[in-house]
DNA sequence: CGCGCCGTTGAGCCCGTTCAAAAAGTGTGG
DNA sequence: CCACACTTTTTGAACGGGCTCAACGGCGCG
């Protein structure tokens, strides 16, 4: 039944102007009228993905970047051996695909949707013709690349610094506060959707898959979390957060994250 | 010899307009004209740091950005235990300091000078200001910022899914090929200067600094590098790539970088 | 019903840690 | 120029967290 609304019930994009995601993704700083032209001329499609599937690939071209309108989505990165490394799990209404180079140069990473997702597309090109109109969006774009800058910095620490039950724990509370700052007024739920498998935890951590698995259910029986039918449930974020060792200064738990 | 260089002949900055280091610093894009404006009005300050002195803290109200003059320094963080994790390395010319959130809000992390350092301080909030003038600078902004996400992106491939020797051998050609990059015309040499004790190598790969002297003279045994008197020589680049496992169109492997 | 994906479990091993302690540099003051 | 303190590098022995490799079970789907 969940699966069902994973797999067809997807929402596709419609209006920029009526958007409910705008909140938080880049053209948030547009007025109504600024965001028809935005859709007019730079969102040049809007683009639904299969599970598993990528959206771009590393060595591709990079000629166009994204909103995530719908569904979870990851970046990630392989070794020579073939070992996958994940870099950020995305979540609806965030913006991706910004390289540092210059359009049309080869993709340093690749993207896949995790569960049945939508994007909305924009031309690489169209984005900086943007910033000559609207200089907001230059300094949101900025502000966007520095969010995932801190993410990436957080990330680093826990695989650096951290045991494989802290990095387990935090990972949870990141995405578990990620989640709930998008769906506001249910700020005291203590439940969410979690479409990820336990080698996706793995590979974000820098764990094998039976090593996530030992550790979970460690936690499961200690009740600090249940994670039942793609349903993560944390009864008590302090519980949680203390024996993930979570400092609550983190960067992903401000406003944008 | 080469001590008191560090410790008493940093280099301070003079003009804007004159500067050596623009070329891949933020203000690369400005004509000669607009820099001088930009030394009048938003350089506010040039400070010369001492070694292992911090530049700024975690948790300090953010009101600066930095250029990286002369010297080496880095960004970090610690966990609630006390351990550090190294985020990145900053070489002269880095550009850093800029938040996802507000001017004013606290930093996450903090800056420390390796060597003796000297820095160009503008204003954050003047920095939001130059874009009005010069939307190049706005996109260069980003583009920096999604070049230290490429950069923190292989820091996270290195600690979740390479082994000890692959990691330390991954940074220091990712410092050698940084390094070469900024000395124009000597693009040959296979020697650079190299500040850094082998604890600053720890804390950036995420391992205990006995381990890394183990793995280091490992590797000196191999005659795969040589270093002394804070001068690392890599005889053949490649050979350390392969025992790196390291991929050539790694981000930091590209101009700019 | 059979196949593939995902979660679960076990036993043994190894890479990197921990905790010491000593050696070698490096800067300071007399 | 030497004595002293401090930082950095080096080395050792024992431990253990997380890995490897393998097998099995459950569940959804064709």
């Amino acid at each position: 039944m969940r699966q069902k609304r994973l797999l067809d019930e997807t929402a596709m994009p419609g209006m920029c102007a009526t958007c409910p995601v705008r909140r938080l993704a880049l053209f948030e700083p547009l007025r109504t009228g600024e965001i028809t032209a935005t859709q007019r001329y730079y969102r040049i499609d809007t683009r639904s993905v299969t599970p598993g599937k990528a959206i771009y690939r590393q060595g591709e071209a990079s000629t166009e970047v994204y909103t995530l309108y719908d569904g979870w989505a990851c970046l990630s990165q392989r070794t020579v051996e073939g070992d996958r490394q994940i870099l950020e799990f995305l979540l609806p209404e965030d913006f991706f695909g910004v390289q540092p180079n210059r359009c049309g140069e080869a993709r340093i990473h690749c993207a896949h949707a995790i569960t049945a997702a939508s994007v909305c597309v924009f031309t690489c090109g169209g984005l900086w013709e943007m910033f000559r109109g609207h200089i907001d969006l230059g300094m949101r774009l900025t502000q966007i690349t520095a969010r995932d800058e801190a993410l990436a910095h957080e990330h680093l620490v826990s695989l650096g610094r951290r045991s494989a039950r802290e990095r387990i724990a935090h990972l949870l509370l990141e995405l578990f506060y990620r989640v709930r700052a998008r769906r506001p007024g249910l700020a005291r739920v203590n439940e969410i959707d979690f479409p990820l498998t336990q080698e996706h935890i793995a590979d974000a951590c820098g764990l094998t898959k039976s090593h996530v698995n030992r550790t979970l259910t460690a936690l499961k029986n200690e009740h600090l979390l249940a994670w039942r039918d793609k349903t993560l449930t944390i009864p008590d974020l302090d519980r949680l957060a203390a024996a993930a060792n979570y400092s609550h200064d983190a960067a992903f738990h401000r406003p944008g994250f």
